[in-house]
RNA sequence: GCGCGUAUAGCUCAGUGGCAGAGCGUCCGCUUCACAUGCGGAAGGUCGUUGGUUCAAAUCCAACUACGCGCACCA
């Protein structure tokens, strides 16, 4: 074969990796088993992080792509069985919106079509583009086994998934609740806390008046007198600062913190609640601000986590005055229903304004969440959901890394892992799009219309405080009567005793209230129902004295007043509570992120399959972008531990982000992104490998230019002529592997350079290798072929070819470091080094460089 | 608010307690038979600021500044 002048990549690339894939190599069980080193290792795995369906390569999957096939093609030519599994997730949320949009050019939505038929539908484009982006991969080089592609939503993945969840549940671990949960209104969802993305906006801080009652024999709601009140005709009130008026009309109490001076006679107070015309009490909670605005916080339970978490201390009522349309309800005043947020805060402002209760109006520059799919504004909501309990999950992953059984290369990244364990919630695992794994879940369509028609006749024996949340849903403060979740609990007409119903515990809590002691007043005010609390106590422990020193619990239960839904794996046959055979299907879906967790042993086919598992679970390495660490990385990890009980991988390398040479973020929307694919037609597949993983450093960000990839096409050129000039001397035919030039004698002082400084080379590619310090590994690579070996030994090798005795032997080490050159230089520059590898005059070559030993 | 990262030539970045480096760009000179995608040469830097440790600091330490990123109970 003729090498011409310039290395032409278009020539070469495509024929070399149809090249591969006939070899069939990529697959480790055709990878052939000989000789030494080969028998004694073992497999090497890495799965890839399957990308969104709906995704085209750009840098980040471009560079990942390039880590994980120098680590793969490296530990292949070591004689490692290894594996590199590709796939796609997908990506419930992106995926569904992406339908929705192509929906909306023919004027529809996806309720015109129906669940089933949209469904279809995305499907169909699953089939068309699904493997878009795997088909870059092909472009950049990437060594998959294409035969093992997994997707997760297919067949034997779903079977994963429903294991998984009836695991979790019979752990007792999922549970569905009635939580304040982010809400993306346009995605028509739940999200978790990890789904946002918070923005600087400038905004404003209003500061509204709120009157003080000092007659407590006010009336609780809508009278002439508060009206009075609230219309301003009063000089006393509490001032509070909030950025979102509009959800004053769902408060339901001040706060203020205990130790603030200015306020502490007022704790216990009431004021009137502008625009509603209701009395709200003021109360003191640890969270609370003192040098926030007027250190005074006005508590929506129903829209905002901090205020929910207040209300659940003080048992105040949550009203849901946001509903999912993210439109004012019907809980607020008849002029504000209907109105969007925005809308409703406009009027608001103009109606306090109108009664003298706004004092003032700060810019104020904040935070704001926005859906990380579609970049809508979110609302804190209340909202039935299922979640997954976090407590021990989040102890395991903890405990996994702290152990330094999974390690994080660079380990400065384990600190947002910890930090996000540390203070972890509970993981709202279930969203109410229509592309996803559906909830295997089923309930009787009996049950909700049974319980209606009792409510208003049920009591409990025993109970002490109950509360309504809603309808399904309710609360009882309780003795302890040892109820576990999953217990199922009766009810009882506390007249008649009659019983006539039945419900299952979704939850237990319990709240220690310390000792109670008569005399101190202070407890009046942490807890206040504390006589009612009393009162209570002496009527299930008659026989006890409640005295100063009684010490005292209250178990919260929450319970499915409905019949109790079934888990399970298929659909049952009939409910198991009432017998009835009107079963319907959840229709929600899981979290995308909760299938994405079992990725590193679903796509070996758990827990059907186990002769892949066995081989190749734990994988070796996941090279991931450090945006996905808690929401994927931690989520893997305590699956793994928890389904397997085994790490999912031993190590977590998460490498650089690539952004503009200004040191942007590369996004396609803001035109500052850059297509790989583009580098790749322009300068080829292996310049820009090059270019890239020269520039891949221990701590830094990359910042890109596309001068790199030139100095990479520049690079590949050398390479390619250096191979031509040592061809050009006619070597002869040598040994695949051959080596051994340490023992001969008669070396020149420039050959004995060369091979130490070859050798010296060899050790910090591996070492750097070993550390994923890819751009050293380049760079010394870079300086060794081009600085030492053409710049010196080849201009010397001229001399020394022309000298008869010295001949043979210069023609010998040109090759040899050519040759083992070329295998360094393999894992970054592939193509190329096998295009030049074929052309060598090696005996016995029936294979490629892509399976050479690697130098050590 | 807390935390992390970065700051070195015009640009992108290496670097190390002991003479300041590469690629690209710029300027000058070379078609010499591997390569003009090349070869030879040159210009260009108070190594973010201020202190400290040291015989010696661009390097270690502290504070500060700027930029980037993450987290937070961001009202």
């Amino acid at each position: 074969m003729r090498m011409e002048k310039a290395y032409d990549s278009k020539e070469v690339e495509d024929k070399i990796y149809n090249f591969w894939e006939k070899s069939g190599f990529f697959n480790p069980d055709k990878l052939p088993r000989k000789n030494d080193l080969r028998s004694k290792k073992k497999t090497y795995t890495i799965v890839i992080p399957p990308p969104n369906i709906t995704g085209s390569l750009h840098m980040g999957h471009a560079l990942n792509a390039i880590v994980q096939d120098i680590l793969i093609r490296k530990k292949r030519m070591e004689g490692y069985k290894t594996l590199w599994l590709p796939g796609t997730d997908h990506a419930g949320i992106a995926t569904q919106n992406v339908i929705e949009k192509e929906l909306k050019k023919e004027g529809k939505t996806r309720f015109d079509l129906g669940k089933e038929k949209f469904i279809e539908r995305v499907w169909q484009w699953k089939e068309k583009y699904g493997n878009t982006i795997l088909n870059q991969f092909k472009k950049i080089g990437a060594s998959c086994d294409w035969s093992r592609i997994k997707f997760t939503m297919d067949k034997d993945y779903s079977q994963a998934v429903k294991t998984a969840f009836l695991h979790y549940y019979e752990r007792g671990w999922i549970y569905q609740g009635e939580r304040v949960i982010n809400w993306c209104p346009r995605c028509q969802t739940s999200l978790s806390d990890l789904e946002l993305e918070y923005k600087e906006k400038k905004g404003h801080l209003w500061y509204i008046k709120y009157p003080l009652v000092k007659n407590s024999k006010l009336p609780a709601r809508h009278s002439p007198a508060l009206e009075a009140l609230a219309g301003g005709q009063t000089t006393n009130y509490i001032v509070v600062a909030t950025t979102r008026p509009e959800t004053m009309l769902g408060d339901t109490a001040v706060a203020v913190n205990p130790h603030d001076g200015r306020y502490k006679n007022l704790v216990g107070k009431k004021v009137i609640l502008p625009l509603v015309n209701k009395t709200i009490p003021i109360i003191a909670d640890r969270l609370i601000d003192i040098k926030f605005g007027t250190g005074v916080l006005k508590v929506t339970p129903g829209h905002d986590l901090v205020d929910y978490e207040i209300a659940q201390r003080h048992n105040l009522e949550m009203i849901k005055i946001i509903g999912e349309d993210g439109k004012i309800t019907k809980n607020a005043p008849i002029q504000y229903q209907n109105l969007k947020t925005s809308e409703a805060q406009e009027k608001i402002v103009e109606d306090l304004k109108k009664i003298n209760l706004l004092e003032k109006i700060e810019e104020y520059t904040h935070k704001v969440p926005y859906c990380y799919r579609c970049n809508s504004r979110i609302e804190s909501i209340p909202s039935r959901q299922w979640f997954l309990k976090m407590e021990r999950l989040a102890k395991i992953a903890e405990g996994i890394v702290k152990k330094g059984k999974i390690k994080f290369y660079p380990k400065r990244f384990e600190k947002g892992y910890f930090d996000w364990l540390k203070n972890i919630r509970d993981w709202c695992i279930s969203r109410q799009i229509w592309w996803g794994h559906q909830l295997p879940i089923w309930y009787c369509e009996n049950s909700e219309q049974k319980i209606k028609n009792t409510t208003s006749k049920m009591g409990f024996a025993g109970d002490v405080v109950p509360q309504v949340f809603d309808n399904k849903t309710r609360t009882y403060r309780l003795r302890d009567h040892g109820l576990k979740i999953g217990n199922k609990v009766a009810f009882e007409n506390s007249i008649t005793g009659e019983i006539f119903g039945t419900a299952t515990i979704t939850e237990v809590q319990k709240t220690t209230v310390g000792r109670i002691d008569l005399k101190d007043k202070k407890h009046w005010k942490t807890y206040n129902r504390l006589e009612e609390l009393i009162a209570a106590f002496k009527r299930h422990y008659p026989e006890k004295e409640i005295n100063t020193n009684t010490s005292a619990w209250i178990y919260t239960y929450k319970f499915d007043a409905s019949c109790p839904s079934i888990v399970n794996e298929y659909p049952p046959k009939k409910c198991s509570t009432c017998g009835c055979k009107k079963l319907k299907q959840a229709k929600d879906v899981l979290d995308t992120w909760f299938s994405a967790a079992l990725w590193p042993f679903a796509v070996f086919g758990w827990p059907l399959k186990k002769n892949d598992l066995e081989r190749f679970y734990p994988t070796d390495v996941l090279s991931t972008a450090r945006d996905i660490i808690n929401l994927w990385v931690a989520r893997m990890i305590f699956s793994g531990m928890e389904l397997m009980e085994k790490i999912p991988f031993k190590v977590v390398y998460i490498h650089p982000t690539v952004l503009t040479k200004e040191g942007k973020r590369m996004s396609k929307s803001l035109g500052t992104g850059t297509d790989p694919l583009e580098l790749i037609e322009k300068y080829g597949a292996d310049a820009t490998r090059f270019g890239i993983a020269y520039q891949i450093g221990k701590n830094q960000d990359i910042r890109f230019t596309e001068e790199n990839i030139i100095m990479g096409k520049k690079f590949c050129n050398k390479l390619w002529n250096a191979a031509r000039f040592v061809l050009m001397n006619k070597p002869g035919w040598i040994d695949a592997d051959f080596s051994g030039f340490t023992r001969i004698k008669n070396l020149m002082p420039a050959d004995k350079k060369i091979l130490k400084t070859l050798n010296k080379t060899i050790k910090a590619v591996n070492k750097n290798l070993e550390n994923f310090e890819f751009g050293k590994a380049a760079q010394t690579l870079y300086h060794f072929f081009w600085h030492e070996f053409c710049d010196i030994y080849i201009e010397k090798s001229k001399k020394q070819l022309q000298t008869t005795n010295s001949k043979l032997q210069t023609t010998k080490i040109l090759l040899y470091v050519l040759l083992t050159s070329l295998k360094l230089f393999h894992p970054f520059i592939p193509f190329i080094t096998e295009e030049i590898y074929q052309n060598l005059p090696i005996k016995n070559k029936k294979t490629c460089l892509m399976i050479k030993n690697w130098p050590i």
